[in-house]
DNA sequence: ATACTCACG
DNA sequence: ACGTACGTGAGTATG
């Protein structure tokens, strides 16, 4: 078998490990203060190449210093750079400790790159007939791929990598390796700070590699190219482009003092390496290889406590003032986990015990229901929940650490106490994970001890970050949103979990049994058309079946294949019928599977309910979402979908569901936060907004009329606005050209100018702080707003322009939510609110109720916050939720 | 565990 | 020239 050489290019993994990490640089250093995020990174690395191939030699290259031949040749190479962070030169010394430890040699050469000692020896070694793997974060290496030289670029982190091969090459791009020089040469390299041919880019480079084989092929026949600027770039900058191919071209002939034979691999030197990680605090690698990271480190503190039961539950008559509790739940729904064990205490005394029907017993039921005695809590609606299933009404939650969190930050947040805890700086208390385990080895440890242990560590948490999280808050100007809404709504939420919706099942079932025979109508037809069987919802079959059986043409790829989405299928339609009885298919299947099989088993035997649960600190702009199951997500679109509403209806005789909805609350807190004189005109005067737009993007008069056509690519203006707009982008929605799209878009802000204005000073701001806000000062940061990378930062800067608008329109019906809840019980309304679906509030009452509500909701609705253009609500009612009609 | 597809605002 | 709208959750297939 051949002999495997493993080639790294030590500089360029060292920097990419650093960025890739680099938002959490400050978590990543060691007891002496060093950074270790590229140490830790490239070691990462390390482990996920020698897992997969397992080389006979390893070198790892490195640069020798900044002057090399090609900067003696090209004063400007790699110029321009920024100065590399003080945080990631104090890391490369052991970096190559690491290397020589973890048993790969390590080489460099003066007056030559990395490239250069690894383009030399794996020509040493495919003359030698080996098989060689380069690793590198440096996309110009590729063109050292051969029949035996594979080149893995790292992706997104250090551990996902992209293989480069001469057919990938080939596929990506159409050219050999070898020929990446050349489209380099002509192209230039901004990162190494060569220039290439005046105006000739990617595109260009490889049509001219393609047609002339080489840069110096296109010399010899440049005359044959028609006159145009291009060929005068070219015949002016021949100088250019030879010289540029030069610095291109990785050396396969330095004059490297090593040869293969010294560079056996023999594995890493273990006990050394343990030290070295120590040393770093490396704790994960350290439990890896088991052994406990904090043999020599401080333990958890020892806390004490006393264990309850129903004889001695009079000590807790001490606790007058203000109390943290903990209600464990190993499951995550918590309408139906079992209960494990509770912790109570002030700071001073703490209490526990697994006998949780001690909760309900006084003194302990009196403080938890107590609106005197304030309540520290991670999760108040969890507890909440759980409390009122014991037969407790959980009362005056003041901190819920966390909501603060993630009010805080929504970036790092988790579900785990430990984890949040660590976030804040806080060490000692230990994760779920840690102790309860993962997976099916999950449980709750018999061990009184250790058990009880975790409990008290985790309410001290709770009462230890109190203080600084509040004082965060207050910093952040969020106190208000703290406590006037996100605290307030988390009780509206968890009556609403609690209340839940009735669902009927038997509604779901005769429909599933009609789906059934249908699906199995269109399976058949599928079957006959493909000539054979195969598994529709399976891509990869499909994919076989259309593109490579049928021959139907290749509209879309995805990273593993051929793409068979709906807007794929939707353009092969009339080229083959399977592709409309697939399309079909789909749509039935996604009903069948996730909203008639998947409601039933939701249902609760015990009362017909579905109970879902809002995650009120998941999303990144301050959105609810819902789970187990997800009730924003009931199909309302397409009449066949639309069909599993019946099944949702009220839960008495005689009741309606009501619901009442925003109206295009987005473009209306658009409106307000630009403060666009333009868009608030056309909504105080209450015109169709999107029909107000086209009138006005399209420049029509008063009197004209709009067609539907104008109307709908206003809309879609409208929403690409909202999401964070590309020319691009639009075009593929509404099917123009990227050039009308772009008119569009420029006419868009021409009459809306203080929209423009907005989208360039919002940008701004998140460049400067590192964060957007909205209306309630809830908060996003974007790391990536000042990023090189040209997408992670577009990516960033749509979020900072849409974040405030959607996240405004969140923070509008929360407060409603609150509102209404008050106002029902002041009302002393039987009716109940069920669901939130983002822009939507739905009700069940007594039809009596109805006319009431048709006032009540849509004005606490359009009077939450006062904004400068009005807020308009839309309400309707009827039997079900799909019989609704206003 | 990850990718893909598709349901909603 | 880059790579596309923003925010979610769930089911299925597959490595």
């Amino acid at each position: 078998m051949a002999k495997h050489l493993l080639l790294i290019d030590g500089n360029s993994i060292v920097f990419r490990a650093f960025f890739a990490m680099h938002s959490q640089i400050d978590k990543f250093t060691n007891q002496d203060g060093l950074h270790t995020a590229a140490i830790y990174g490239f070691k990462l690395m390390l482990d996920h190449v020698l897992d997969s191939f397992h080389p006979d030699a390893a070198l790892v290259a490195f640069d020798a210093g900044k002057v090399t031949f090609r900067t003696k040749m090209y004063g400007d190479y790699k110029g321009g750079r920024n100065k590399t962070p003080e945080e990631l030169t104090e890391q490369l010394p052991y970096v190559r400790e690491l290397v020589q430890k973890s048993g790969l040699h390590s080489y460099e050469l003066p007056n030559y790159e990395a490239d250069d000692i690894i383009g030399t020896l794996a020509k040493q070694a495919d003359d030698a007939g080996y098989e060689t793997l380069i690793v590198t974060g440096d996309r110009d290496l590729t063109q050292l791929a051969s029949d035996h030289t594979t080149v893995a670029v790292t992706h997104k982190g250090v551990t996902e990598t992209e293989h480069y091969t001469p057919a990938h090459v080939e596929e990506k791009l159409g050219i050999t390796p070898t020929q990446i020089i050349d489209m380099k040469a002509l192209m230039g390299d901004s990162s190494d700070n060569y220039p290439g041919v005046t105006k000739v880019g990617e595109k260009t480079a490889i049509k001219l590699v393609k047609q002339f084989g080489s840069v110096e092929g296109l010399y010899d026949h440049i005359n044959e190219l028609k006159k145009s600027k291009m060929k005068e770039h070219l015949v002016d900058e021949e100088d250019i482009a030879r010289q540029c191919k030069t610095l291109a071209t990785i050396l396969r002939d330095a004059p490297v003092k090593i040869g293969l034979q010294d560079l056996s691999y023999q594995g890493p030197q273990t006990e050394e390496l343990i030290e070295f990680y120590r040393e770093m605090d490396f704790k994960s690698f350290l439990k890896k290889m088991n052994i406990n990271p904090d043999d020599d480190e401080e333990h958890l503190s020892t806390i004490k406590y006393v264990q309850l039961s129903k004889d001695n539950l009079d000590q807790l008559k001490q606790l007058t003032g203000e109390v943290s509790f903990y209600l464990e739940m190993p499951e995550a729904n918590y309408h139906l986990s079992p209960f494990a064990g509770f912790v109570i205490g002030d700071g001073q005394h703490w209490f526990v015990s697994r006998e949780t029907e001690l909760l309900n017993q006084q003194p302990l039921k009196h403080i938890l229901e107590s609106t005197e005695i304030k309540k520290n809590v991670f999760n108040a609606k969890a507890q909440i929940v759980g409390l009122h299933r014991l037969g407790v009404d959980f009362r005056n939650v003041d901190f819920d650490l966390l909501l603060a969190s993630y009010l805080l930050n929504t970036n790092d947040n988790s579900n785990d106490l430990g984890n949040v805890a660590r976030e804040h700086g806080f060490n000692d208390v230990q994760t779920d994970e840690a102790v309860y385990g993962k997976g099916a080895k999950r449980t709750i440890p018999d061990d009184d001890q250790v058990f009880f242990d975790h409990l008290v560590h985790k309410a001290h948490a709770i009462d230890h970050l109190r203080v600084s999280l509040f004082k965060q808050l207050d910093e952040n100007e969020q106190r208000p949103l703290y406590t006037d809404i996100e605290l307030p709504l988390t009780r509206v939420l968890a009556e609403m979990e609690m209340t839940g919706v009735h669902v009927d099942a038997q509604t779901l079932k005769n429909m599933g049994s009609k789906l059934k025979e249908r699906m199995a109508e269109i399976e058949a037809q599928i079957y006959e058309e493909a000539g054979e069987k195969f598994n529709i919802n399976s891509t990869k079959q499909l994919g076989h079946i259309l593109f490579e059986k049928l021959k139907l043409p290749v509209i879309k790829k995805t990273k593993t294949g051929y793409s068979t989405a709906v807007d794929v299928l939707e353009k092969l339609a009339p080229q083959a019928e399977i592709v409309e009885q697939i399309l079909q298919y789909r749509q039935i299947s996604k009903l069948q599977s996730t909203y008639i099989t998947g409601l039933l088993k939701v249902i609760h035997s015990s009362d017909q309910k579905i109970h879902t649960r809002y995650l009120q600190t998941l999303t990144q702009t301050g959105r609810l979402s819902s789970v187990d199951p997800n009730l924003q997500n009931i199909p309302v679109r397409l009449p066949e979908g639309r069909q599993i509403r019946r099944a949702f209806v009220p839960s008495h005789e005689g009741w309606q569901i009501f619901s009442s909805d925003y109206s295009q609350v987005e473009l209306r807190v658009l409106a307000h936060i630009t403060g666009d004189k333009n868009l608030q005109t056309d909504f105080k005067n209450g015109e169709d907004i999107h029909a107000a737009t086209a009138r006005r993007i399209f420049h029509l008069q008063p009197d004209q009329k709009i067609d539907p056509n104008m109307r709908r690519r206003a809309k879609a203006v409208n929403f690409g606005i909202v999401y964070g707009i590309s020319d691009y982008g639009l075009a593929q929605r509404i099917h123009v050209s990227r050039k009308d799209a772009h008119e569009f878009i420029q006419n868009y802000f021409k009459e809306f100018p203080n929209v423009k204005k907005y989208i360039h000073d919002t940008v701004d701001f998140a460049r400067e702080h590192g964060y957007v806000e909205t209306i309630t000062h809830r908060r996003r940061y974007l790391p990536d707003i000042n990023a090189k990378n040209f997408s992670r930062r577009s990516f960033a800067e749509r979020t900072a322009m849409n974040t405030p608008i959607q996240g405004s329109a969140a923070d509008i019906i929360k407060i409603a939510m609150i509102r209404m809840q008050d106002e029902l019980q002041k009302h002393h309304l039987q009716a109940k609110m069920l669901l939130q679906i983002h822009d939507e509030l739905v009700f069940e009452a007594p039809a009596e109720e109805i006319p009431v509500l048709q006032k009540l909701v849509p004005s606490v609705m359009d009077s939450a916050v006062k904004l400068d253009v009005p807020l308009k609500v839309e309400s309707k009612f009827g039997d079900t939720w799909y019989d609704l009609k206003k």
